[in-house]
RNA sequence: GCCGACGUAGCUCAGCCGGUUAGAGCGCCUGAUUGUGGAUCAGGAGGUCGAUGGUUCGAAUCCAUCCGUCGGUACCA
């Protein structure tokens, strides 16, 4: 009886193409979050359930991976990088505060998957610990900028609002306290289901096309038309939006204040660069979280927005101290690996490739196989990808394995070219645009798609160059 | 979690009011072509028809349950 191979639903293996072009997204924004001077964390996949539970309710605990160990301790795989954040700060008296820290690594959420949404998935994690609202923000909205400049994925937009401006909402409306998460929840459907409906779930509820019953939250009449009004804010230049939040709110006392800190970070996105047709404020932000205090942040792919947000982040200024000593804030922000990849891929942006090689020496001649090896090794030691062929068969299968694999050049190298002391070089996407009209494949094999002889004694330096490594 | 649809080859699907050995296209492998990828041609591998139980002389086909997938919805730290 074999065992037939499968994975639990919800996880999924990385291939080598998937990999390459993984990879290369985290080298960019790893670049980038070093830039800014951030320092690379990494924590144990399983933590002590205690320790993940605290910050979620019962119904997050459920989509809790549970992990058994031979002690039978309570144990969990991490939901997120936050959480294992906080207790490290916690755990290590010597961890110098600020600390600015980045983590790209895999959690896990034992939810229904959905296309582009797994099990296992990776997130890339930016966060100050230790710095109070302000700066840190402005930070962390920037290289968020940044990292999506770097990774090429065309035009986006981040958005931004605070907690503290929901918070003015609610007072604003007279909608007590207990009620924010339920609203705020509400709120951050805007861009998906609309106005209307977002109305009709704030009072009495409403039937969906499936038929099936959204439960409403019983508002007063006065209560959502003020959450209109306020939703109603709307603006391509953030001071202008400040300005109109300033006027809606100008009964609350301390709103000018609450406010000040928003149009400080504005004003220093502004100072770098960072203009509103980038960084949007924009009061319909809420971000599901219970744990943000202040600013929130979102970016979504103007290109692909049915990705849906591809960053996430947020202030969170109590989460530390749930380990115990005094309340350390902190802000950052989360890179969705999997879900930004996919809308690469969406946009083809992703080079198909299934191999990071870029040359691929041929072996045509046995009695050549040595030169052949050697001249792989100069390529290697002159930072060349290079594949050698190891395997039998004839040129024809050699080269159909450069093709396929999507390696741009193969060097050929038989008793031809070594009495000549040159080696051909093959460029390979030649004769897929070249040879698509020829019938025979006689005529095809006698043109020689993409080759041309080079001096064995050049050829390094032509492949150097020809990709750039000179 | 709830509602609905659907599970047949690696992929997309046909076959299904029960009736011999279950098909196609694409992909894959081999060869024509041991110094040339594509195209073309010839050949080949690959399926306990999602699983289990039931009805029947006989089940891919009908029934039940389970599992899985997809869509909607809820949740999303």
């Amino acid at each position: 009886m074999s065992i037939k191979p499968r994975l639990s639903r919800g996880l999924r293996d990385l291939l080598p193409d998937t990999m390459l072009a993984r990879q290369r997204l985290i080298d960019t924004v790893r670049e980038v979050y070093e830039t800014y001077g951030f320092a690379p964390l990494d924590t144990p996949a399983i933590e002590y359930l205690d320790v993940l539970s605290g910050s979620a309710g019962a119904e997050a605990q459920q989509s809790i991976f549970r992990v058994s160990n031979p002690e039978e301790e309570e144990l969990g795989l991490r939901f997120d990088l936050t959480v294992p954040l906080s207790r490290v700060v916690s755990q290590y008296p010597e961890v110098t505060l600020p600390f600015r820290r980045y983590q790209v690594s895999q959690v896990w959420r034992a939810d229904k998957p959905h296309p582009g949404r797994f099990r296992q998935f990776t997130q890339f994690d930016l966060d100050a610990v230790g710095a109070p609202c302000g700066t840190a923000d402005t930070e962390i909205l920037a290289a968020i900028c940044d990292s999506l400049s770097a990774i090429g994925v065309g035009p986006y937009e981040v958005r931004f609002s605070s907690r503290e401006i929901l918070n003015l909402l609610l007072r604003h409306a007279s909608i007590s306290a207990d009620r924010a998460e339920d609203v705020f929840r509400v709120l951050d459907k805007l861009e998906k289901i609309g106005i209307e409906k977002v109305k009709l779930e704030l009072t009495n509820g409403y039937r969906d096309e499936s038929g099936d019953m959204i439960p409403g939250l019983g508002l007063g009449d006065d209560q959502v038309s003020a959450i209109e009004r306020f939703l109603s804010i709307q603006g391509t230049d953030r001071g202008d939006v400040l300005q109109q939040l300033r006027s809606l709110f100008a009964d609350i006392e301390t709103s000018a204040e609450q406010l000040d800190v928003i149009e400080s970070i504005s004003s220093d996105l502004d100072t770098l660069g960072y203009g509103s047709d980038r960084v949007a404020l924009d009061v319909s932000i809420a971000r599901g979280l219970a744990y943000y205090t202040g600013p929130v942040f979102e970016a979504v792919l103007l290109d692909a927005p049915q990705f849906g947000s591809v960053f996430g982040g947020g202030r969170y200024d109590n989460l530390v101290a749930r380990f115990g000593g005094p309340p350390i804030p902190a802000t950052g922000a989360s890179l969705g690996v999997d879900r930004i990849l996919a809308a690469m891929e969406h946009l083809g942006k992703v080079r198909p490739a299934k191999t990071p090689a870029e040359v691929l020496v041929t072996v045509m001649d046995g009695g050549l196989r040595q030169e052949c090896l050697q001249l792989a090794f100069e390529l290697r030691r002159a930072g060349i990808r290079t594949e050698i062929h190891v395997g039998s068969g004839r040129l024809g299968k050699q080269l159909k394995r450069a093709d396929r694999l999507g390696i741009p050049y193969a060097i050929l190298m038989g008793t031809n070219e070594a009495e000549q002391g040159v080696v051909t070089l093959k460029q390979m996407e030649v004769a897929h645009q070249a040879g698509g009209a020829i019938t025979q494949h006689e005529d095809w094999k006698a043109a020689r798609f993409g080759q041309r002889e080079v001096s064995r004694a050049d050829i390094v330096q032509t492949l150097a160059s020809l990709l750039g490594r000179d």
